[in-house]
DNA sequence: TATTGTTATACTCTATAACTATA
DNA sequence: TATAGTTATAGAGTATAACAATA
């Protein structure tokens, strides 16, 4: 781990900061053969979940700004992935849906990120795995998690 | 967790990333009242450790290039924190160390992060932290963790 | 009045290229 | 030739303010 002072790796903080470096690093190189970045995975993901849903639904679930949201969503509609309508019930409303070839590109990253979450977790074995899975999910959700 | 889709919150690295946001969230706030940043932390903890060391070792330990760091270096330079001096040995290289205030300040922001460290990691039992801890370890530093 | 989408703006962080002075 | 520091520049990401249309 280079010649890392513990007052730096004794930081949970920073731990996270380097695993998840590695992880998105190997995550976008694999999302490149499939035609979208991280972040259009993500909001592919929201709103195969959520559809149809608006624009600020969509940004509020990942947690991004809704002015952020506006050319995320307008890449994605531009290449066929994303359909984006007016809400007949609220026409200050954007729906969005998954086109079919959204979706197949979305199932396709899907499989190949879970290789790559694999590939990642490598160094663990199977028990450990779910164990640092379980243990960040009551981080992040103490409720559920 | 909101109302997120299984197809991220199952992804190791969705999870280190909203793990991440909010720890990092906690420590950028505590070290606001010790006046310095994430980043610049980072730097007077590495040059601490290493000093004196130069401006391209301190980068390379710490994976940010060397252009960033200069501006990083100048700006707790300016302040008083950090000593830039040429290297008498290696007339291209800048040998840095903390001054005294620099390292007055480094350690008051070391206890106040492992504070930090300990209110975000307090949905889990002391156990369940070192398990956290070793897991990470082990993911970003297969040899030694 | 508040909400949704949008644009414009600025600010941070990062990445690349090029320059200088040293080695 | 390669290295260390520096500068300039451009790109991605984020945050804020303001506006139009709608509720």
């Amino acid at each position: 781990m280079a010649d890392l002072p513990g007052t730096l790796t004794d930081r949970t903080a920073f731990l996270l900061q380097l695993a998840l470096g590695r992880a998105q690093a190997m995550g976008e190189e694999v999302l490149v053969e499939h035609g979208i970045s991280g972040r259009e995975y993500g909001l592919l993901a929201v709103v195969a979940h959520l559809a149809p849903c608006s624009q600020i639904t969509a940004a509020r679930t990942l947690g991004i700004d809704r002015t952020t949201t506006v050319a995320l969503v307008g890449a994605l509609e531009q290449r066929g992935l994303l359909d984006r309508a007016p809400d007949p019930a609220n026409r200050r409303a954007n729906l969005l849906s998954p086109t079919p070839e959204g979706e197949r590109v979305r199932a396709g990253a899907a499989d190949a990120l879970a290789v790559c979450d694999d590939r990642f977790l490598a160094p663990l074995d199977a028990p450990d795995r779910e164990t640092l899975r379980t243990l960040l999910r009551r981080l992040v959700d103490p409720h559920t998690g």
